[in-house]
DNA sequence: GGGAGTCGGTTTCGATTTGCAACCAGCCGA
DNA sequence: TCGGCTGGTTGCAAATCGAAACCGACTCCC
């Protein structure tokens, strides 16, 4: 996943792409979960915390924080509100398909963690449900069916591309 | 990748996990990029943009924080300063194995960027060097030898869990 | 009926962070 | 000597964050 040629200080045409969102999909998913908090809060989620009071009182987020967070990440269709009582309603935030999605994003930045800053032996580990053994995360080559490692990954522009 | 339970109320004391970093991964990754910019900049890294003034230009950041972030990621080892020309002496900033180890993370944002941002097409596409198919992430099970998907991973307390 | 408690917020306001612009240091080349 | 380039630092106004107080709807209990 590397562009290994260094970039001449005036980049060329083609490759003058800047931060904007259009131009670069890590830039459009920052949009919608680059905060800490906000992570932080789908990592609740996740695992199961889901009201209000729960996730205030686990991330110790400050209370005005903690109900922006939820609800641009209602605004944008990673959680839902769910009523789970009535008189008075009451509702708990859940995963949207999209936000399930995002198990992938933080299945890696757990793992970059495990790998860098768990000297102690890692806080939490994934395993397969049916046998238990603990699960790893890779980048596939379907056509080669093999597991390809980073130094193996080229980047090319796609069609979204917005060539200015 | 989920805790399927809705959690009580009052958590049980085994997994009353707060978001501390010694805790939880995803925390301790945070700690260290847990900020639009210093995703945004590594991105760049990736892309082969490794000096200051290109980086500046490049994602519009103002440059108290470009240097700001830049010398914090020094600290963590994520970058490191390479000199590339004497008198006067300047430095580029290229990855450390620690930095590009967040490959994984970059690719699992910008995938969730592809699938729900890039109607039009997506901007990057990331393909194997030796046959130029586009690579897919996935979470494997070694002992199975297959692609685990999300709801068939559980979570459970690791060795280094601090079970206060 | 009245008072306390719960839950999910909103408001207020001081502290921190951000971002723009100006400035600076070291060196080059004309 | 006069810009110009690169890689910063400094100052200051504006936006954001965070702690704490407040609020509304409802329940429970006496």
């Amino acid at each position: 996943m590397v562009d290994t040629e260094p970039r001449p200080a005036t980049g060329t045409a083609s490759e003058a792409v800047t931060a904007p969102t259009a131009s670069c999909s890590i830039a459009a998913t920052l949009e919608v979960v680059g905060d800490r908090w906000t992570v932080l809060i789908l990592r609740d989620v996740f695992r199961g915390v889901r009201r209000f009071a729960q996730l205030q009182a686990d991330l110790g987020i400050a209370r005005n924080m903690l109900a922006d967070r939820l609800s641009r990440l209602v605004e944008h269709g990673v959680l839902e509100r769910v009523p789970y009582q009535t008189r008075p309603v009451r509702c708990e935030y859940r995963l949207t398909a999209k936000g399930a999605d995002l198990s992938t994003a933080l299945i890696a930045l757990m793992g970059w963690g495990d790998r860098w800053y768990a000297a102690e032996g890692v806080p939490t580990i994934l395993v397969h449900e049916t046998c238990g053994t603990p699960v790893e995360q890779h980048v596939r080559c379907p056509h080669c069916d093999e597991t390809v490692n980073p130094g193996r990954i080229r980047s090319r522009p796609g069609p979204g591309r917005s060539s200015v």
